[in-house]
DNA sequence: ATTATGACCGAAG
DNA sequence: GCTTCGGCCATAA
């Protein structure tokens, strides 16, 4: 595992519950707002053995994006969470987004 | 070292 | 809204 891939998950973790990041978000947390694609590249890699919610990155367009075990798994935990989505996007981003304090 | 790929993004049509 | 394109960056081969 790969030192920025540390980086990206550490991040993600401390997203709460309810809320959600975009993955240019977690790009210029760790430094560059550029890196937001390969912030996408370095998710998938390590869920089978790390637990942490990687449904709750999303698109800065709000859309929800992809998800290892489907897009519709991905939308269904969102929704379990109190997160609204319609067709494909989240209903109110501004409201959900997490800034990381 | 060079090339190709992908859970992205913004601009343009 | 949508699609297409060019540009980004870390990784794998």
């Amino acid at each position: 595992m790969t030192e920025f891939e540390k980086n990206v998950f550490n991040l993600v973790k401390k997203i709460p519950k309810g809320k959600v990041a975009t993955y240019q978000i977690l790009a210029k947390k760790l430094g560059n707002i550029k890196l937001a694609r390969a912030v996408g590249n370095a998710l998938p890699k390590n869920s089978h053995f790390i637990i942490i919610p990687c449904h709750r990155v999303v698109k800065t367009s709000g859309k929800v994006g992809n998800y290892v075990l489907g897009v519709a798994k991905k939308i269904k935990l969102l929704h379990n969470e109190g997160i609204r989505i319609k067709r494909g996007k989240i209903a109110d981003l501004a409201k959900c987004l997490y800034y990381f304090n």
